[in-house]
DNA sequence: TTAGTTCAGGTCAAATTGACTATAACTAAG
DNA sequence: CTTAGTTATAGTCAATTTGACCTGAACTAA
């Protein structure tokens, strides 16, 4: 009884179904950007191998199994798709209007990331799978430049009143470091001593007795967040 | 080939069947408390008439029509059951946990509303339709009491940075009205003179030059909301 | 040795917030 | 008719937060 609706029914009884339940993930690391050496927002793609929008860019995402949650659906469609283990994870919206997908009812349950640099840099990138810059994304399919838009909305607002911004860090970072996390998500410049004062006051900041080496200058202190990880149960919201 | 898992399909059919999809909406408007003549939140519940849960309180919701955008499903489902048109309707979660439901694999996707007085107040109770103060609960069926604490949050939350308080309102108001709202849905007391300050610097707030008359003491000044009503297509976030 | 750059710590005025006081305008009790 | 009681409205003042800016410390590279 299972599958009924496989590629075997043709469009009509498919559009006829009960909507399909699909889970997606927009994931957001940090990388340098080609120019500049400031970092800006990436994300993985995967190419879609199949109609519709075969050969287009779209988010990583597939079916609901019925034996596992939502979040853990996600988080496992995040690992098999792009071998990223995320640092934050959490629902982003349910996406139901009539015409996402032409052939088919589709309801996305979407979920966002954050992933650490390093995480980021050891990705693999494949045929089907590369990373793009989020701001300069060209046509993806169904409708996920729209959510992509909405993620990024999504996570500025989240980077502007929570601690999320320090899951796109990784352990121990200096406070420039922190502060161009902030510059390339909220795209505007901040400055450097009122960040710091700001920074420094907040309860969740431990300062360190390491200082970063190497640099050409000054070498600054590192710093540490304390707060609580972003894939505890409590930022799953709801049991 | 519709209908498959349909009541006739045993338990372990419908636990191996697709997760299945619904729509519930937690819908608040304020009422008077019985005793004192402050208002508080209020929730309608619908009474199930089927097992599981049968006899038991609980959100109303239903199936999702292959038809109608989940938007249009919340507002719909709201009017059937309720005969409510709320003033703001939001998406709020999507619970997706393996076992909502004891028979089968549910995946809710939950809205919130809010509904002004006089909605509210002409809204018909039935045997099976009843209202119930939102922080005064008890065991409703499924995790309903989970989604409602979650929702009271959302609530709590968007009235402190947002304007979704005047959707509680009709369209005139006093300043003492309003400041009821914000007492009663964050649970504490303001003062009133700095409420008015703040609520006064607001460009959306519209003083008129009525007054409400037949009060006991001095007659309060009649204000306006003039910000985007909560059920346009900026409040759907996406398309 | 020096110029250039970032790090770190500080000042100062403007804006916001919370606690509080005073007056105005009405009703109801006497 | 007068006055006490209550809410509406307006304002003050200190504490806190924010944005703009300045100065010296610490390092590299020429």
């Amino acid at each position: 009884m299972i599958g009924v609706y496989s590629s075997s029914a043709n469009v009509s009884e498919r559009l006829a179904a009960p909507p399909s339940l699909a889970i997606s993930t927009v994931i957001f690391a940090l990388r340098p950007s080609a120019a500049t050496a400031r970092p800006t927002l990436w994300m993985p793609l995967v190419r879609r191998i199949r109609e519709p929008f075969k050969g287009q860019w779209a988010l990583p995402g597939g079916p609901l199994s019925h034996t596992e949650s939502l979040q853990d659906a996600a988080s496992r469609n995040l690992r098999e798709t792009t071998g990223l283990a995320p640092s934050y994870l959490e629902q982003l919206y349910a996406f139901g209007g009539l015409h996402r997908s032409p052939t088919q009812r589709v309801v996305s349950i979407v979920y966002w990331a954050l992933v650490q640099p390093t995480e980021a840099a050891l990705a693999a990138e494949s045929e089907n799978v590369k990373w793009f810059r989020a701001d300069r994304l060209d046509q993806l399919a169904f409708d996920h430049n729209d959510i992509v838009d909405y993620a990024l909305g999504r996570l500025r607002s989240k980077v502007a009143y929570s601690s999320v911004a320090y899951h796109l860090l990784g352990e121990y970072f200096t406070l420039a470091q922190l502060r161009e996390v902030y510059e390339a998500v909220l795209d505007r410049q901040l400055d450097p001593a009122n960040f710091r004062r700001q920074v420094r006051s907040t309860p969740e900041i431990q300062e360190t007795d390491q200082y970063l080496q190497g640099g050409k200058h000054r070498p600054p202190r590192l710093y540490r967040f304390t707060g609580r990880p972003g894939l505890d149960q409590d930022n799953r919201s709801t049991p």
